[in-house]
DNA sequence: AACGCATGCAACCGCGGAGAT
DNA sequence: CATCTCCGCGGTTGCATGCGT
């Protein structure tokens, strides 16, 4: 036979943890350390499983955990290691003391992502969305940024559809061309344009993106 | 003020690898 | 070696909050 089962799930808590719990949590593993998560729980006096205790104490009350929002340069950071590494989250995680893999995944899926498409970047594969065969992310994409980023441009377009004499024949040149037309400057006029900069370069530099969140966040 | 929708985040779920028996 | 559980990970969900109408 194996283990011990982790624990039977009767009876046990779940949701959100109470400050309580917090500290029946914290003051144990302060005290006696982490030997055993199954055992957690029950030597705490906690009506939680292993692995609910486990997690809290990585995502919440660790004490070396860094609060706050992350900074501009660990977001860049991020982008470089997740084009290097894929969604192994607890990877990258690693490379920033105090933060943890949880908060990087519901960073990169809340805010890098759209950052990433707004620039024409496919999340995945982290190449220009135009290099990418796949027509559903460029219709997904340019609907978004039609209708989140640019209401007057959507506008200017739809009315060129309009006044197209070839309605079957639509457009598809002309989506083409106006979603070719669309660069960072025609939202903020003035703003160096680093995704255009980033495809000009010979060699791909991601420092380009620096300090671009404070221009359209 | 009330409602509905969008967003962000905490927590859960299920799986696979590692390790115990 | 086979079987079984634990741990850690990544994907997903659900709730709280903010914002627009």
């Amino acid at each position: 036979m194996g283990r011990q089962p982790c624990c039977d799930k009767i009876g046990l808590k779940r949701g959100p943890w109470t400050i309580e719990e917090d500290h029946r949590l914290m003051n144990f593993i302060l005290n006696n350390g982490i030997q055993c998560w199954r055992l957690v729980p029950k030597l705490a006096g906690l009506m939680r499983c292993g692995k609910s205790c486990r997690l809290r104490w990585i995502n919440y009350l660790r004490p070396d955990l860094k609060r706050g929002a992350l900074t501009e340069a660990e977001e860049d950071m991020i982008i470089k290691l997740h084009s290097q590494l894929g969604n192994r989250w607890s990877k990258i995680a690693g490379h920033f003391p105090g933060r943890t893999d949880n908060e990087i995944k519901n960073h990169w899926n809340t805010r890098i992502k759209k950052k990433l498409k707004f620039l024409g970047i496919d999340p995945l594969t982290h190449k220009p969305i135009e290099e990418i065969n796949n027509d559903d992310i460029k219709q997904q994409v340019s609907e978004e940024i039609n209708e989140k980023v640019m209401p007057e441009k959507t506008l200017e377009y739809t009315q060129e559809q309009q006044n197209s004499t070839s309605s079957s024949s639509i457009n598809e040149s002309n989506l083409e061309m106006f979603q070719n037309s669309l660069t960072l400057d025609m939202y903020y006029p003035g703003v160096e344009d680093p995704f255009q900069n980033w495809i000009a370069s010979p060699i791909h530099n991601w420092d380009l993106f620096d300090n671009l969140q404070d221009n359209f966040l």
